[in-house]
RNA sequence: GGUCGCGUAGCUCAGUUGGUUAGAGCACCGCCUUGAUAAGGCGGGGGUCGAUGGUUCAAGUCCAUCCGCGACCA
């Protein structure tokens, strides 16, 4: 009899599963929306609408898709999805970044290893299948997280219109004059054998020695000097390496020099430094001699400890007394300041450190450093060693002590660099007033955070003259030609773009392929170029590749527009990305690239540390998909604040899950009681609907405006922590919870069900259509679902929708007064379960179903007279058999709770003063046999 | 070392222009439910709002210093 009745109630009925499987079902909707194309079906539908372009900073294609890379493309994707559904067009080009030394690295360690022929275009070859099968597995990847995007437009730095593009921009900064060669100091990767840009470089600890080395002065009387013993200048230098490449010994002008007596030597250092010079050489019972202004030493003679070499005195206003002696020893080969000072003063930019790390024999460098390497490996530094040897034979050196420091290291070798001059390629940032404009650009952008301006404008203000050269074979060549017999450069703008326009026929390698007569057949050769020429091959600096992808992308491509609208990368490419892209674009178009940039942080552990390998975490996205599924993943990128680092943790993922399984439940809930619900039959008109479903759609359009507003702002936390509330607060604990009732027990078609179903149905629209930003995969099967009893639906998707937006009529008058109604009657339900849980403690009841409630208080009191004015509605909100109200003068309003009494109605649960017969179904309540008798006609 | 940012319950986040006993979701504990059931409900515990000092009648909220973390720059 029992489950009988059970039969007669309305359960829910669907077929979305409580469990999701995402990680098996999802794969199969990436193939769905492929198939039914929607992508182009999201743009065709949108076709006229004014476009919003977020142009996709290109991914390096040497390795699976990183979880921070993942977070990046998400906060990508939620955007585009919500200004689509916000009546945009919103094209979306993904794009790679294939160019590059870690590609060449990592193949040209594999060829060796093969012992395979390592020319140029081998490599290059090599690079462009390895670069072409990480574009293929990160494609994958993306896609499987979500990501919509035009895959058949994507843009790669390594497509021959795109290397045309490049070297366009480059002809251009030809052509203005930017461009200048010059033998510079520049960060060199030993272990790449390249030159490296600033943007190349990682600051990491490193322990150093430090050494105090003693220059002797052997005419101090030329400079007014009387030392009591022999004259050394004491000169402290963290790079003992760069000593044989030493031309002056740098002082302040304005600081005050001093003479240091110790065992029948005197030593100048800075007064100030005195001290510390005398602790940390150990001179104990120094005295103190003579005082000069470092301004009186300019032109005084020093004698290199180990070579036969005068080094004079030189003034320069950077040298502090911060550390060191204050006196610094000058290679203007191997540091910037060094080399400016060595302007001034026409000191050669001296290095004698070749492309290997190795000392030169050039005639000056002592036998014994010759062919020594500076590189360091394993902390091991043999020129360092080998300097120091040579001073403790001269008895130069007074102390060397190690010590820990961040040291400039190459980003792909992860070695230290170091500081050398040559010749090489740059852009002269401040011709032309250049730099001047891109300070002017950065005023015309929207930076979110605003501080992210300061970032930008401190970079681009500090940056210096950028070294855009690379000795790599892996790029775009530099269209540079020399002359064999003087060994002069030449670079004309017209031959950049003659070679610009053959690249875009036949790819870059033909620079490598093509002889000289060739290359410059049909070409404008200016006619003061020499005929003995050759080509020179350096490959440009790959930030100049991604720098220009504005021009070759949004400019290039019709469905988009220049400037962007928004860039959106980690707040590390204020002085990567965003900034290569602003000097490319204020040389060749006069303005920013972009409307707007948005930065976000990186991704730490649970620690709030960053993540690294050693963790022993996965790093792929591949290995939370895999675990979670990509809606999990979604939800976690959307529920965190993004501005500052965003951490990452099994517990958070368990967490995330969590939210995720309230989600899933709550859309199963109301798609099981949708299940007979035909809206163009059964719907109830707004005006009609019930008190708590009015109720509930003025919650709705509340929590649609917060998540609107979130999503405004491109505040995806908020939204996700509204959802999280509306999911459980809203629907699950009170809503879903007090309709179950009516919903169940009543006859499918009585008025009370079609009114709530209406709601349901209202709701569920919206809600899907608000969280598909978010978890588009969960909320495109449960809207198939709804709008075809099916999990998939060929013809229709929840991203295809309009961005949901409650009617003004879900607020008006009638609809605010039952809400505020219903409101305030859910919040003294909390003192009712107090009462019940009370009960339940006791053994009393169980279900809440089990207990009446009686209301005492004043008719006159407020909440008493909203009771008195709702009786009907309390049962049911409260999730209780009766309320009776009891109206006493003066009492305060007071909720008794009891069992309650009378009999339970099998069916309902409800306990009712008397049961009626129900024919074949036996004994009910009388609510109960009207369904029965509505349902089962005659029964 | 410099600049910027962050630091509120175990976790993720709210806390508007300083003003009642600091909130939410998840997790945790106890109970109920087996007609949302590898679900759901109710009740409960849990925070000296990074630390210290200051301004104020009043500070998580303003100021200073310090500590920790991160990014960028040296």
């Amino acid at each position: 009899m029992a489950e009988e009745l059970k039969d007669t109630l309305n359960l829910p009925v669907t077929d979305f599963p409580m469990r999701a499987g995402l990680a098996e079902r999802e794969p199969v909707r990436v193939a769905h929306w492929d198939r039914t194309g929607l992508y182009a079906r999201i743009q065709a539908a949108r076709a006229g609408r004014p476009a919003f372009v977020l142009h996709d900073g290109p991914p390096f294609t040497n390795g699976d898709v990183h979880i921070g890379t993942a977070l990046n493309k998400l906060l990508k994707d939620s955007i585009v999805r919500y200004r689509s559904m916000r009546g945009f067009r919103t094209p979306y080009v993904p794009g790679w970044d294939c160019h590059g030394l870690p590609i060449e690295h990592k193949v040209m360690k594999e060829m060796q290893s093969k012992k395979q022929s390592l020319e140029p275009l081998g490599v290059r070859k090599a690079c462009a299948e390895f670069s072409a099968s990480y574009i293929e597995r990160q494609r994958g990847q993306f896609r499987r997280l979500g990501v919509l995007a035009d895959w058949q437009s994507e843009y790669r730095t390594m497509d021959p219109a795109y290397e045309a593009e490049i070297l366009s921009v480059f002809a251009a900064f030809v052509e203005q004059g930017l461009v200048y060669r010059s033998k510079k100091p520049v960060y060199w990767s030993i272990a790449c054998q390249t030159a490296l840009a600033e943007a190349e470089i990682e600051y990491q600890e490193k322990r150093s020695f430090s050494v105090w080395v003693a220059f002797p002065v052997p005419a101090p009387q030329t400079a007014g000097l009387k030392p009591s013993h022999p004259l050394s200048v004491v000169i402290w230098t963290t790079t003992p390496w760069t000593l044989p490449a030493s031309l002056a010994v740098a002082v302040h002008p304005a600081l005050e020099y001093m003479e240091v007596i110790h065992g029948g030597r005197s030593f100048l250092v800075a007064a100030a430094l005195r001290d510390a010079f005398v602790a940390d050489c150990g001179l104990d019972g120094a005295t103190d001699g003579f005082r000069v202004k470092g301004a009186a030493l300019e032109g005084l003679e020093s004698r290199h400890p180990f070579i036969d070499r005068a080094v004079p005195f030189v003034l320069a206003d950077y040298v502090t007394t911060k550390d060191g002696t204050g006196c610094v020893h000058t290679a203007p080969g191997h540091g910037l300041e060094d080399y400016q000072t060595g302007l001034r003063y026409r000191l050669e930019p001296y290095c004698p450190v070749r492309d290997d790390g190795t000392y030169a024999d050039d005639g000056r460098v002592p036998a014994a450093l010759v062919g020594v390497s500076v590189h360091e490996v394993d902390g091991k530094n043999a020129a360092n060693v080998a300097v120091m040897g040579l001073l403790k034979a001269s008895g130069a050196l007074l102390r060397a002590r190690a010590f820990e420091h961040s040291y400039p290291h190459c980003w792909r070798s992860k070695t230290p660099v170091i500081f050398r001059a040559m010749d090489q390629w740059f852009v002269g940032l401040d011709r032309g007033g250049l730099r001047q404009k891109v300070l002017e650009a950065v005023g015309t952008v929207k930076w979110i955070p605003a501080s992210g301006e300061n970032r930008i404008r401190a970079a681009v203000e500090g940056r210096p003259d950028w070294c855009i050269s690379r000795q790599r074979a892996w790029g775009v060549p530099i269209p540079a030609f020399v002359s064999t017999s003087a060994g002069e450069y030449f670079l004309d703008a017209g031959v950049v773009r003659h070679v610009a326009a053959q690249v875009a026929r036949y790819g870059a390698d033909w620079w490598w392929s093509a002889s000289v007569e060739e290359t410059l057949r049909g070409a404008p050769v200016p006619a003061a170029w020499p005929k003995d020429l050759h080509k020179a091959f350096d490959t440009l600096d790959v930030w100049i590749d991604s720098g220009s992808s504005h021009l070759a992308v949004c400019a290039a491509q019709k469905q988009l527009h220049w400037p962007a609208d928004l860039y959106l990368e980690g707040s590390d490419q204020h002085r990567g990305w965003f900034q290569s892209s602003l000097w490319t674009a204020v040389a060749v178009r006069g303005a920013a690239p972009y409307r707007a940039v948005l930065t976000h942080g990186f991704v730490v552990n649970e620690k709030r540390k960053k993540i690294s390998k050693s963790d022993g975490k996965p790093q792929t996205a591949d290995d939370y998909v895999k675990k979670y599924g990509a809606d999990i993943v979604r939800l976690w990128v959307a529920s965190e604040n993004y501005q500052s680092d965003i951490p990452l943790s099994d517990a958070i993922f368990e967490t995330v899950s969590n939210q995720y399984r309230g989600m899933r439940n709550g859309l199963r809930y109301q798609l099981g009681n949708l299940g007979d619900f035909d809206r163009a039959r059964d719907a109830v008109a707004i005006a009609r609907l019930s008190p708590v479903d009015r109720w509930a759609l003025v919650e709705t359009a509340r929590f649609l405006r917060e998540v609107t507003a979130a999503c405004e702002r491109n505040e995806f936390h908020r939204a996700a922590a509204a959802i999280a509330a509306f999911t459980t607060g809203v629907l699950s604990a009170s809503y879903h919870n007090v309709i179950k009732d009516r919903l169940y027990t009543t006859a499918p078609s009585d008025p009370l069900r079609r009114s709530t179903q209406t709601a349901l149905d209202l709701i569920l629209r919206a809600y899907l259509r608000a969280v598909a930003p978010f978890v588009p995969f969960t909320a495109d099967e449960a809207w198939s679902h709804l709008v075809s009893r099916a999990e998939y639906s060929e013809a229709d998707s929840v991203h295809l929708q309009d961005w949901p937006e409650a009617p003004s009529e879900w607020e008006d008058s009638a609809g605010l007064e039952a809400h505020a109604a219903v409101a305030r009657i859910m919040e003294l339900a909390t003192s009712v379960n107090v009462q019940l849980e009370r009960l339940r403690q006791d053994k009393k009841i169980g279900l809440s179903l089990e207990a009446a409630v009686a209301v005492v208080g004043d008719p006159a009191d407020k909440d008493f007279a909203l009771l008195a004015a709702h009786e009907a509605l309390l049962p049911e909100l409260w999730i209780v058999s009766a309320v009776t109200l009891a109206p006493s003068q003066g009492a305060v309003t007071a909720f008794q709770v009891d069992k309650a009494p009378g009999v339970r109605c099998p069916r309902s649960w409800r306990w009712v003063p008397a049961l009626v017969d129900a024919g074949r179904f036996g004994m009910v309540s009388p609510r109960c046999r009207e369904a029965l008798a509505a349902k089962y006609p005659g029964f």
